[in-house]
DNA sequence: AGCACGCCGACT
DNA sequence: GTCGGCGTGCTC
């Protein structure tokens, strides 16, 4: 995806006014969220809807012998039998699907080759949202004015049952778990007085009341540079129309508030707004920070919510009590009534891009989804894709540039470090990971009682074990990928399917023992060299799984901005959004690692990364320094980042995919044929291979064993399509895949814009 | 996605 | 002789 819809739809179709009703006996198309290729008809019934049916509303329809949640789409297609129609079931008492929700299900689908009920279930994931939430029953007085006299009614006055009377009195009636809190009682008290009849119960429907957020709350200063571009975002958000804003600025450049500002506009205007995330487990600075702007929380959207919190939040959107959602990708496909802006912060980062199910890029989406809206999309981020950084040099999208360090604090000072001039010095530890250089300033850091952050995107302790006797490495059953030794769990696993097993004492392939060696280092190992270094120092391992859930990682963040830890060891986790003013020197172990690989984006995605983590040096009052050990120093990542040049390096990787016809100045898309059986997949590239486009125009390269040529058990080969900018690449798959018979045990994938190549 | 139908191996 | 394996196909 590289840039708006071909189409545009109109902005208001007149379907908003006025959505089509279906009376009964007629016929109505209904999208089921399967992947069944298209609507079904059904007839509206006489009894069972309450009248007539609306388009968007969600209906229960039979499917063979069982009962399927849908939503009507439009009119039935007429093309079945009338016999074989059967009547809707019920309506759903939910509001309707939005018109511009199910334009973008249809828009989605077209676009990333997919069926359109399987977009669908991203939308309608919450079915028990669809039903009138269960009643609440709560107890309250007959007559908050006039207590009743319990004596008069023969019940006993004891301390307890005037303390529920008491609250009773100065409270709405409420469940009787919380007025037995309330009034510090147990609740047999109050379900006594209620079979008593000195409280009665009455029925609430138990509607989640989220905090409204605040525009005009206090939040923090702007810097006049911050306020112009501010304003600039509230002036989209005040039009209302489609534009894209890229909102650039250095990690500290205050860009979070800034976007704040125009989420603030919409509130004015009484709309809704979406902020994406990449990962939520990230979001508990972004959660405090909003707080203080808007003295309220947001609601949030991600996969670890439990059922009941989904069901309330899918529920807020869909009737606009909610204003502010935060969530992960597929908070896109929330039934938002009103929506008026879309936020996309950290839009370079890689957790946009779904790869299963539907396979769709989550920035990408939300820009058409702003279209279809004729609402502003803020793509937030101080490292821009480079589709998105190609984009505004085009002038599609609107680039912001964000002034440099609020409040004067420096950029960090950032040294390469090559590790062909400075070998790591042996210790009494075992092998080396750090140039003499970089223990140097590490020890100097420590002296001066500021943190420290060595910086290694591997987990575990080694990345490869191999026999010294026979040369074996020991291999995952299921993938193509070695297996890691994780030494403080004792085991070797596997970081692509969860395979793991215990630390054989002998080599599988010859049999000796003690020959097997860890081969590269993982932060565990790391660990081991900077406690033999610098014993005194109080250090700690932070990787995804080191730690437990979000609350762990908040409490890890926690003790380290208190300066309870003065050296840290950390991968990727660590890389962003956290601020810790101590810390002032940033050790990157291997820069080189993801450079390598043929992926079209590794040097981009280093970029990204690396300046990322090279953002935690320094960002108090004290100047940072960032040091990168690596075996390349010339290579055009590291002296971008050591020289701060980013935007020929962004000139030189956009002139790399100019002259290669690759994204976006051509598009791509991936075909990947997988099985537990090697010969049918192969027998499947084959067939497709025979019958591959003709046209000139269409590179088709493959079919080759994917990256991961063999993935949890499965075989996978891999076809690239490229075609050119200008072409539609959907027509071009789907005629192409219509032409092979596909084998039950054969699945054939389409990836429109791959992301990762791994 | 379910669920049934259907056609070949080890059991009560 | 049946129970049950999962390959194939259909659901308005």
């Amino acid at each position: 995806m590289t840039r708006p819809p071909a189409t545009p739809a109109p902005a208001a179709p007149a379907e908003d006014g006025a959505p089509a009703r279906f009376a009964a006996g007629s016929r109505v198309g209904v999208l089921l969220p399967l992947p069944l290729g298209g609507v079904y008809d059904y007839r509206v019934p006489l009894v069972g809807t309450d009248g007539p049916v609306v388009e968007g509303q969600a209906v229960e329809v039979p499917l063979g012998k069982r009962r399927e949640i849908g939503v009507v789409w439009g009119p039935g297609t007429g093309e079945v039998p009338d016999a074989k129609v059967k009547d809707v079931l019920r309506a759903f008492p939910a509001p309707p699907l939005p018109a511009v929700t199910r334009r973008f299900v249809d828009w989605v689908a077209a676009y990333t080759l997919s069926a359109p009920g399987a977009v669908l279930r991203m939308a309608v994931s919450v079915p028990q949202a669809l039903e009138e939430a269960r009643p609440l029953t709560v107890y309250g007085l007959r007559d908050p004015a006039r207590p009743p006299d319990l004596e008069a009614m023969g019940i006993k006055a004891t301390r307890a049952r005037l303390a529920v009377l008491q609250a009773g009195a100065e409270l709405p009636p409420l469940p009787a778990a919380e007025l037995a809190r309330e009034a510090g009682v147990s609740d047999g008290v109050v379900r006594g007085l209620a079979e008593a009849g000195v409280l009665v119960p009455s029925q609430v429907q138990p509607l989640l009341a989220p905090d409204r957020p605040d525009p005009d709350h206090p939040g923090p200063q702007l810097s006049p540079g911050q306020r112009e571009i501010a304003d600039d975002l509230c002036r989209r958000v005040r039009q209302p129309a489609f534009s894209v804003a890229l909102l650039e600025g250095v990690t500290g450049s205050g860009k979070t508030e800034v976007y704040f500002e125009a989420v603030a506009e919409a509130l004015r205007a009484g709309r809704q707004v979406l902020v994406l995330v990449p990962e939520i487990s990230l979001t508990g600075q972004w959660l405090a920070r909003f707080r203080r702007r808007f003295g309220a929380s947001p609601l949030e959207w991600h996969s670890e919510l439990t059922a009941a919190r989904r069901r309330d939040t899918w529920r807020a959107v869909a009737d606009g009590r909610a204003a502010v959602v935060v969530g992960a990708r597929s908070a896109l496909f929330l039934p938002y009534p009103d929506l008026g802006l879309i936020v996309v912060d950290e839009e370079h980062e890689q957790a946009f891009k779904q790869e299963e199910g539907v396979p769709y890029h989550a920035r990408d989406m939300a820009v058409v989804r702003a279209q279809l809206g004729a609402i502003p999309v803020v793509l937030a981020s101080a490292t821009p894709s480079l589709e998105t950084a190609i984009n505004a040099e085009a002038g599609r999208y609107d680039r912001l540039h964000l002034p440099d360090r609020h409040a004067g604090a420096e950029m960090p000072a950032v040294t390469v470090v090559d590790m062909r001039r400075y070998p790591p010095e042996k210790g009494d530890w075992g092998r080396s990971w750090l140039a003499p250089p970089v223990v140097e300033a590490v020890t100097e850091t420590l002296a001066k009682g500021e943190q420290v952050l060595l910086f290694l995107n591997r987990r575990g302790y080694a990345p490869l074990t191999l026999c010294r006797t026979c040369g074996y490495r020991i291999q995952c059953p299921n993938c193509t990928a070695w297996l890691v030794e994780h030494r403080l769990a004792k085991r070797l696993v596997c970081h692509h399917c969860g395979h793991s097993a215990p630390l054989p004492a002998e080599c599988p392939g010859c049999g000796a023992e003690d020959s097997l060696a860890a081969c590269g280092p993982g932060v565990e190992r790391l660990a081991e060299e900077v406690e033999g270094r610098w014993p005194q120092a109080r250090s700690v391992v932070v990787a995804s799984d080191t730690l437990g859930g979000p609350s762990a990682v908040a409490a890890m963040m926690q003790r380290i901005a208190d300066h309870e830890v003065d050296l840290l060891i950390g991968t990727q986790v660590l890389a962003k959004g956290h601020h810790f003013p101590q810390l002032t020197l940033v050790g990157v172990v291997d820069s080189d690692l993801g450079l390598s690989g043929g992926d079209l984006r590794a040097a981009e995605r280093t970029w990204q990364l690396l300046t990322q983590v090279a953002g935690r040096a320094g960002r108090g009052e004290k100047p940072g320094r960032v040091m990168l050990q690596t075996y390349q120093p010339e290579h055009p990542v590291l002296q971008a980042l050591a020289t701060g040049d980013a935007d020929s390096f962004l000139a030189a990787e956009t002139e790399g995919r100019r002259a290669a016809s690759m994204p976006p100045f051509g598009r791509l898309a991936a075909v990947i044929v997988s099985g537990e059986d090697e010969a049918a997949v192969d027998a499947v590239c084959r067939a497709l291979a025979q019958h591959a486009p003709r046209d000139p125009a269409v590179e088709v390269l493959g079919p080759a064993p994917a990256p991961l040529a063999l993935l949890r058990g499965r075989h996978r080969r891999r076809f690239l399509v490229k075609t050119p900018r200008g072409m539609r690449i959907q027509p071009v798959m789907r005629g192409w895949l219509t032409k092979v018979r596909v084998p039950h045990a054969v699945r054939v994938q389409v990836d429109i814009d791959p992301y990762s190549f791994l």
